[in-house]
RNA sequence: GGGGGAGUGUCCCGAGUGGCAAAGGGAGCUGACUGUAAAUCAGCCGUCUUAUGACUUCGAAGGUUCGAGUCCUUCUUCCCCCA
């Protein structure tokens, strides 16, 4: 691969961010030249973004960093619709309310990542309910549903193999790479942002607005993609125990963030490095190199730098310490996940099986007794042997808390409130 | 509008002759081994105050039957062919 002459691409490319690029040498040019606007679109299908999406994100921040400015668009308006790209089934279809409640969300984590305001290189926050919402039916046939060729829209990888598999695609969701290249188009002509990126999945749909914009007689537009971030098992990042892995704080815990994180396997920890963190490259390097069991001073940094940039540095050595006194001294720290339990009923006594379902760890009584027949469940570290056990105020330990454990690796406090 | 096919364990894929809580995978969870890793091996994987018990599951609703995922009817969604 040829170096770039522009920072930005040098540092996408260095820390492994590209997967493919419209035209390499061009972009390159117009980076070098001068402050460059690119956007990336969020949809707002949840509260939370997920990990997936801080891949993007860290793109538009090392964007900024080199001197460019990033747009995020929410897509209010396209997630009315919901991008059928590489899904089976089509979406649930998301009311308003939920959208916007959605867009609430979402907002939060960019703040902790972009620098916003009115300067040449501040990041915008755009929504494309603005302008996808007020369009007239007919008149954007006409203006810009004559440019697409169903042919090709149909050759799309991410429509193909829906079809392929003989799976239905609605006409509503066939529209969705339309809006995505519209957006686009608009946004150059609102913001002069000629630079759309993406996770590798939103190939077809960047390229869309690339085409458009030549059809509609625009500039030139490029296109970025990331590679889809897999486990070198092959597994798609994002998922764990507890379903995906959220961004925002209340979803998905700083501590368990860290936990996710610190638990990467050993094969990915460079890579990780390098889109998760911002550490210099020699360090990461260095890092990389470490055998063995080493290998887990990387990844307790790996953890403690991406928490840092999610969650805040503090909430980021806290996860730390808590994993420390937690995992190396087998002692209780208090900041693990806490349940509040009503004195009384503490002193009435409650049912483990129950309790370990409300800890979240098991779904329901029939699967903690399971856990207990193979010695998976835990209070205060020694293994529940008997399924009728009742929890009582004498089984709180001198901090004043009951810990609950499932495995080695899920710990909770009760605490009498 | 006509004809043919499909919808299965609410994570995914997928077997299923009228006796079925329903084969197999994958994912997931636990245990062993380890380094809070991977790989490997073992167990679990519908719910219920563990029960040779009850209840709830196979797109929806009815029906036939001692008994229905399986047969019949209607409805629904999707796919293919014809118009």
């Amino acid at each position: 691969m040829t170096a770039f002459k522009s920072d930005f691409l040098n540092v996408l490319q260095s820390r492994g961010f590209v997967h493919q690029i419209s035209d390499p040498q061009a972009l390159d040019a117009a980076c070098v030249k001068g402050p460059v606007t690119a956007y990336v679109g969020y949809d707002a299908t949840a509260t939370s973004l997920h990990i997936g999406n801080l891949i993007t994100i860290t793109m538009l921040h090392w964007f900024q960093e080199t001197g460019n400015r990033p747009i995020t668009l929410m897509g209010g308006g396209t997630s009315m619709v919901g991008d059928p790209s590489f899904r089976d089934d089509q979406r649930q279809l998301l009311t308003v309310e939920k959208i916007e409640q959605n867009i609430e969300g979402i907002k939060k984590i960019f703040g902790k990542m972009l620098r916003y305001g009115d300067g040449p290189t501040d990041a915008l926050m755009v929504n494309n309910a603005d302008w996808l919402l007020k369009l007239n039916y007919v008149e954007f046939l006409r203006d810009v549903g004559r440019h697409f060729s169903v042919n090709r829209m149909l050759a799309f990888d991410s429509v193909k193999l829906r079809l392929d598999r003989d799976q239905s695609l609605s006409f509503l969701e066939f529209n969705y790479m339309i809006m995505q290249g519209y957006d686009f188009t608009e946004l150059n002509r609102r913001y002069g942002c000629t630079l759309q990126m993406g996770g590798s999945d939103q190939w077809g749909n960047i390229i869309n607005g690339v085409d458009l914009s030549h059809r509609m007689g625009g500039p030139q537009l490029y296109a970025l993609t990331t590679p889809l971030l897999t486990k070198s098992s092959g597994e798609k990042m994002g998922k764990s125990a507890s379903g995906a892995v959220w961004l925002n704080g209340d979803l998905f815990s700083p501590y368990d963030f860290w936990q996710y994180f610190r638990n990467t396997e050993d094969d990915d920890v460079g890579k990780f490095l390098k889109i998760f963190t911002r550490l210099p490259l020699d360090e990461i390097a260095r890092l990389e190199r470490l055998g063995g069991a080493e290998i887990n001073e990387a990844k307790k940094i790996l953890a403690t730098e991406a928490t840092a940039i999610v969650h805040g540095r503090d909430a980021a050595i806290a996860a730390t310490e808590t994993a420390r006194k937690t995992f190396e001294e087998g002692a209780i720290s208090a900041s693990l996940p806490t349940i509040d339990i009503p004195q009384a009923e503490l002193a009435a006594g409650i049912g483990v099986l129950g309790m370990f379902v409300t800890a979240g760890f098991v779904t329901s009584n029939g699967e903690a007794r399971r856990q207990i027949k193979g010695g998976g469940l835990r209070v205060n570290d020694v293994p529940v042997t008997d399924e009728k056990m009742t929890l009582t105020p004498a089984q709180l330990t001198p901090e004043g808390v009951i810990k609950l454990s499932m495995g080695k690796k899920k710990h909770i406090l009760l605490r009498p409130a």
